[in-house]
DNA sequence: TGTACATCAGTGAACGCGCGTTCACTGATGTAC
DNA sequence: TGTACATCAGTGAACGCGCGTTCACTGATGTAC
C-alpha cells in the first residue's frame, strides 16, 4: 500500500544516519543543522521528519549506530575463528595512533561524543552509556580470552578494573591529543606515544 | 580622561569572564549566548564589545583564567612552605571524586573544555594547549618533589611519562563518568572509584 | 567655584543569518474494479 | 489491460526564535578655563 517499501524507507533512514554520523562526531550534535545534514544525504530538509521525530532522535540513532560499528571492530579481538585476530594490545595501539586521532569523523564514539552526551538529553546519554558499557565488556572479554590462552587465571574483578582504567586512559589520551593537535603537534604525538608505550608493557 | 578608570574597566571585564567561565564549562562555548552571559554579569549585551573583540576572544580569556586558577590549586602540591600541603595522591583523589564530577561549572578546564577547544579556532586551542602543558608540568614537579622527600631519584623522562599518562587517565575518567552520570550512576561512580584506587597504589 | 564642553562605558533597537520544526503541496507508486 | 482514485515520501516556503555583531544614542564623569 505504501508507495515505498519498508526496505527503501529503512535505506533512506540509514542514509540520513550515515550522513549525520561523521558530522556529529566532528562538529558536535549542535555543530551541524538539519538542512546541511539532509543535503549530505541527498535530500531536502523537510523529509527529515518522515524518519525521525526530532534532531535528538537522530542523535540517538547515530550514537547507537556508531557504537555498534565500533564494538563490532572490538569484537574481532575475541573472534576465535579468525586466524588474523588482533590482540588487545594491537587494538589499543591502533586506537592511540595518529591516524585514529586525525580521523575525527569515523573514530571511537566514546571519545567523539563524550561531551555531547553529557550536554544533551537523557535518551542520548542512555545510548552513549550503553556503548561505553559495551566497550568495557569488550575489553573484559579480550583480556579473559588472552589470559586463558596464556594458561593464566584472571580475576574477573581485576579484569573489569583494568578494562575501565584502560578505557579511561585511551579516551582521555585521544581527546587531549585531538584538542591540541593543531597548535602543539609534538605534545599531541607525545601524549599518544606515552600511552601507547604504557600499554605495550602491560597488556 | 576616561570617565571610568582602568581598574574599573578591568573589573568589569573580569565580571564578564567570571560569568562566562562556569557557563562555557557547563554548556560549552556554543551553549550560551552573549546576551545571557552579559545578563549574568549584570549588564546588557551591547557593552560586551567594549571589552572583547569577539566571542572567541572571550573564550580565550575564559580558558586562560580557568587554567590559571586550576594550576594555582595544583601548585599547592609543591608549596614547601605550606604545612598542610596536599600530596599528589590526595589531589588526584579529589579530582576523581563524585564532588568534582558533579561540579561541572568550576572543575578542571582540561576536562570541561577538551571538546570545545578541538572544535574552535586556533587561539582557543593555543590557550587550551598551554593549560594542558601546565598541568603536565605541575604533575611533573609534584612527583619530583615527593621523590626527593623519599630520598629517591626519579628519572625526568619517566616522571614526564607518568604525568602525561596520569592526566590522560583522570581526564578520560571524569569525562566518561560525567557523560553517563544521569543514566548509569553506578557505572559513573565505578569509573571514578577504579581510577582512584589505581592511583592510591601507584603514587 | 561655576560653566561649557569632551569622552566613552554602557544601553537597547536593529542587522542578517541559520536554527529546528511545521505544513500545504507534488507526483510517483500503489490498489480497486 | 485501462482508468480512477488513494497513499504518503519527499519538496520547499514559511513559522518563530536566538544567535553574534553593529551602531546611534545616553548620561555620568572627566577636563578647560
Amino acid at each position: 500500500m505504501p508507495r515505498i517499501s519498508e526496505q527503501d524507507m529503512a535505506q533512506t533512514r540509514q542514509r540520513i544516519v550515515d550522513a549525520a554520523s561523521p558530522r556529529f562526531r566532528t562538529d558536535g550534535i549542535d555543530g551541524i543543522g538539519i538542512s546541511a545534514l539532509m543535503k549530505g544525504a541527498g535530500m531536502t530538509h523537510g523529509g527529515f521528519y518522515n524518519h525521525f521525530a526530532s534532531k535528538d532522535a537522530l542523535a540517538v540513532a547515530v550514537c547507537e549506530d556508531a557504537f555498534a560499528a565500533s564494538l563490532a571492530t572490538l569484537a574481532r579481538t575475541v573472534d576465535e575463528a579468525d586466524p588474523d585476530r588482533p590482540s588487545l594490545a594491537e587494538t589499543v595501539a591502533d586506537y592511540l595512533s595518529p591516524e585514529h586521532r586525525d580521523m575525527l569523523d569515523g573514530g571511537c564514539p566514546s571519545a567523539a561524543l563524550v561531551s555531547d552526551a553529557g550536554r544533551h538529553g537523557p535518551a542520548i546519554q542512555a545510548a552513549y552509556a550503553k556503548g561505553v558499557a559495551g566497550y568495557i565488556a569488550g575489553f573484559d572479554a579480550a583480556q579473559q580470552l588472552e589470559a586463558t590462552e596464556r594458561n593464566e587465571v584472571l580475576d574477573p574483578e581485576e579484569a573489569r578494573r583494568r578494562s575501565i582504567a584502560l578505557l579511561s586512559e585511551i579516551v582521555g589520551a585521544i581527546l587531549l591529543s585531538r584538542a591540541i593537535r593543531h597548535v602543539d603537534p609534538d605534545l599531541s604525538d607525545e601524549i599518544l606515544a606515552v600511552n601507547r608505550q604504557r600499554h605495550d608493557h602491560e597488556c
